[in-house]
DNA sequence: CGTCCCCTTGATTAATCTCAATTAGTGTGG
DNA sequence: CCACACTAATTGAGATTAATCAAGGGGACG
């Protein structure tokens, strides 16, 4: 179940922008809330809202939601845990696209063709909710503010891959990474200072297109350097600002 | 400041006057054809998209349509010409996000934050129909077409950046982009054989994160090999087929 | 308690960048 | 129309980052 294949890649924001005017409803169904409805849905809304999404049961560590050709029909919000996404070329390289937290929508690169173009799978134990495409473009037809979430979402997608475009160093692209996971995590209520990282140095290496005895070593560097403190999955950042400074962005 | 170092190097160079041939029904004003219209949009339906369709004068070489940090109000569609996107680091470094053809969307990464997080410059005389943003997704609430039609572009642009995400060697990335180049100049109506490269070396060099040298250099390569003839800013493609095993992509 | 996989660390190699120099267009003004 | 100046593009040589190759550690789990 637990697919093996190679690793090489990156996407998904290196860097998240501001969040968005957010709700403060929430979905009782699927425990969607702030972070991915519309800011403006009152309770009236939320609750036709509601009908059109649905729980599905937990996956397991490398179970998948979806692979590329499958026909698409639903998108779907991570609930829970954690998911990445990506690609295998034609000479069998894996590329991932992105590591997928609880808020965020899966599948969006499935519109435009009407078939899945990535592979999801599932980073220890993860749920989602499932909402079907039809259901969302329809009743966005009704709903001004769903229609409006529904670009601004998209929109948002496309401003992180583009960020994670840039041809940064390893440093950099490390150290950005850590600050995105920092200020997703932080935007979910956790501590933004320590976390756990689901995913793999391999997935991560990939992600970033580093090999993985890069991302050892670079984290191994930045420890040294007092930025960060690593034990295995657990990371603490110590120092934001030198770590931005790292990140050769403006701010965090 | 920022903006002749940017650009101090655009060549207006050769490039092709005619107009995109597009589709059955194009809209009257800019010319947009079913690369940018929604296919099952019908003549009445046409006539009322076109209301919110509006012309603008060219742009020369150079010529900014939008900087980061500029209000976002308007996305545009590219009628004739060719533009690029690009966004400026905090150590000055410039990252060139994409190059865009007639028919071809810009501004949509700027929808999430209401502001604009990217640069816009014209390469060589170029146009653009401008569509204030409030009217499309007004529309779109009147009009699922459209609707559906925005949120495929938007998903197309995410599995086109998330294409250009892949950690791929010099030689293959340089061939996916001309193969890019060749498909979308095809559906436009153009040869996809041979087409001029409105773009400078040091821009492919800048997008595909390579440097201006390696780019000069993987050409001569090409062209040694019998893959490309390149001439200046022509360039012709001799054996697709090695152009597409050299990309390291299944089909093109 | 042993195996397996993930991760780390070291040594070497390779791809690409950087620096430098040259050629070739492009445009300007006399 | 030509000389000059400037920029883009190419080519060569050496430097450098990160990949690859190789060898151990260290948990997790049965």
């Amino acid at each position: 179940m637990v697919d093996q294949q190679l690793h090489k890649g990156k996407t998904d924001g290196l860097r998240s922008p501001r969040l968005a005017p957010v709700s403060q409803v929430a979905c009782t169904k699927c425990g969607l809330g702030k972070l991915c409805l519309p800011a403006t849905m009152d309770s009236p809304q939320l609750k036709t809202f509601e009908k059109i999404v649905h729980k599905t049961r937990p996956l397991q560590n490398g179970d998948h939601l979806f692979r590329v050709a499958d026909d698409f029909s639903d998108i779907y919000a991570v609930r829970s845990g954690c998911f990445k996404t990506y690609v295998v070329d034609a000479a069998g390289r894996e590329q991932v696209l992105g590591f997928h937290l609880a808020g965020e929508l899966l599948g969006l690169d499935a519109i435009y063709q009407g078939v899945h173009v990535s592979n999801a799978t599932a980073l220890g134990t993860s749920s989602v909710c499932k909402l079907q495409y039809d259901e969302v473009t329809t009743l966005s037809q009704q709903m001004p503010e769903l229609q409006n979430h529904m670009f601004r979402l998209l929109s948002r997608r496309i401003s992180d891959l583009s960020a994670a475009a840039a041809d940064h160093s390893a440093d950099e692209r490390m150290a950005a990474f850590l600050l995105s996971l920092a200020s997703r995590f932080k935007a979910r209520g956790y501590s933004s200072k320590e976390f756990n990282l689901a995913m793999s140095r391999s997935d991560i290496a990939n992600y970033l297109r580093l090999a993985t005895e890069t991302v050892s070593r670079v984290l191994a560097r930045f420890q040294k350097k007092g930025l960060i403190k690593v034990d295995r999955k657990l990371v603490q950042l110590l120092d934001k600002d030198a770590l931005c400074k790292a990140a050769g962005t403006a701010t965090w």
